[in-house]
DNA sequence: CCAAAAGTGTTAATTGTACACCCATGC
DNA sequence: GCATGGGTGTACAATTAACACTTTTGG
């Protein structure tokens, strides 16, 4: 058995859709570039794979260097292979997704902190690179999942209300639900618990706390838009 | 701008399940492979990327030379990074899934017909590299991809009876659907038009023959489980 | 005219949708 | 005690699931 010969192989980076939700509104992650292709510009972050690195190594090594953050929800969403997707030569890009609570996450403690912002994934600048189709997919998978898996609670702090787990699902689904037929379905999966406390400092009704069932591994449930 | 320096990079591959039915069973493609590793061994037909190629071009040039195949039907699936998949050193793997008719296929033509058989996929032999677990994702995204859209017309002929199209189902989602109701939901989805002819030669009632709608692009329809 | 397979329709059960009232809280 | 937002239940509509009879064909 021979081992590969020293074949020209693409360059093989992983990009990355960071999604975080705060203050209703969902937003997505982006670092902007200091050098050429796109200087200026705003992109996904990235990086190369290393020789070896799996590809969810790679990711955490771009969210611990450019956010500081660690264990963080992150999905594999489709490699893209364009041949002019980069400038500097041909790259595979291999594309995650990932959900955080950027409550959660401390910008400033990475290294490049000036360089992230986060924006409305309303109002987003022009991408570079084939950037702009990968982050459509990634909101068309996310807007997809939490129609029938509770990643949203990824998106939330570890108690959470189900005012809140509404509005979350109104904001990435872009429509609006009843919410007391999204409550009975909901709790119908099974996968939040009551804790059996409330939230107290609301000028109004407490609402109930929940938490996500990480005990339930497989049920289903389905949120029609 | 610097093109890429000349890093080392992971080797990279696309694997192909090729699924076929025929004779009411679903098979899939494999290849007997003539050198180590695994040699004498089955493996999923595969290929690495050229240079300037993109993924479905690897996967037309696979199916051209192994089967003689053109124009088939296929979507990616997966990629696969675990750093000991491969004995002979770092490979990334891109999957993709295709969907053929064997009764159009002459695996004959191909350059290497001895090495090449379709298997049952409820028999498969002990598969190389993690072959089986692209295999097992394969099987699974088909089974729920004809739920929901037709891919099913794939792996029929040009023209098809109902309960052709309902044994196939059948067969693929390894379960039993109530005829009526399904013959309902298909054609309700609008999916596929009456030829207005019916299949001769029968020896009982002759069934009408059905096409693919290719003129409806946006619909959907739900079989469930 | 009989056996075998294909076409068709109806009813009950389940699920989804729409909607309104009561409850707790802070001011 | 009132304004605000959160909790809950119910009736109707739509969809799904279960099921049986009739039709066509070749032998």
């Amino acid at each position: 058995m021979k081992p590969f010969s020293s074949y020209q192989n693409p360059s093989l980076a992983v990009d990355l859709v960071v999604f975080g939700y705060s203050k209703q509104q969902l937003s997505v992650l982006l670092l902007n570039r200091k050098e050429a292709p796109y200087q200026d510009g705003w992109v996904l972050p990235g990086a190369f794979l290393q020789m070896e690195e799996r590809f969810r190594d790679t990711c955490s090594r771009v969210l611990k260097t450019k956010l500081g953050m660690d264990d963080v929800y992150m999905e594999q969403l489709y490699s893209f292979d364009e041949p002019e997707r980069d400038p500097r030569g041909r790259a595979i890009a291999v594309a995650y997704y990932a959900l955080v609570n950027p409550a959660r996450v401390a910008i400033a403690a990475g290294s490049m902190a000036n360089d992230v912002a986060w924006f409305n994934i309303k109002e987003l600048p022009e991408l570079g690179f084939d950037h702009r189709a990968i982050f459509d997919m990634a909101v068309q998978r996310l807007r997809s999942k939490i129609t029938y898996f509770p990643v949203g609670f990824e998106l939330l702090d570890e108690q959470f209300t189900m005012p809140e787990l509404h509005e979350l699902y109104e904001c990435i689904l872009d429509t609006t639900i009843d919410r007391r037929n999204f409550r009975r379905k909901i709790l119908d999966s099974a996968y939040i618990i009551s804790t059996g406390t409330k939230r107290e400092g609301a000028q109004n009704r407490h609402p109930d706390l929940y938490t996500f069932n990480k005990q339930l591994k497989q049920n289903s449930f389905q949120i029609n838009v």
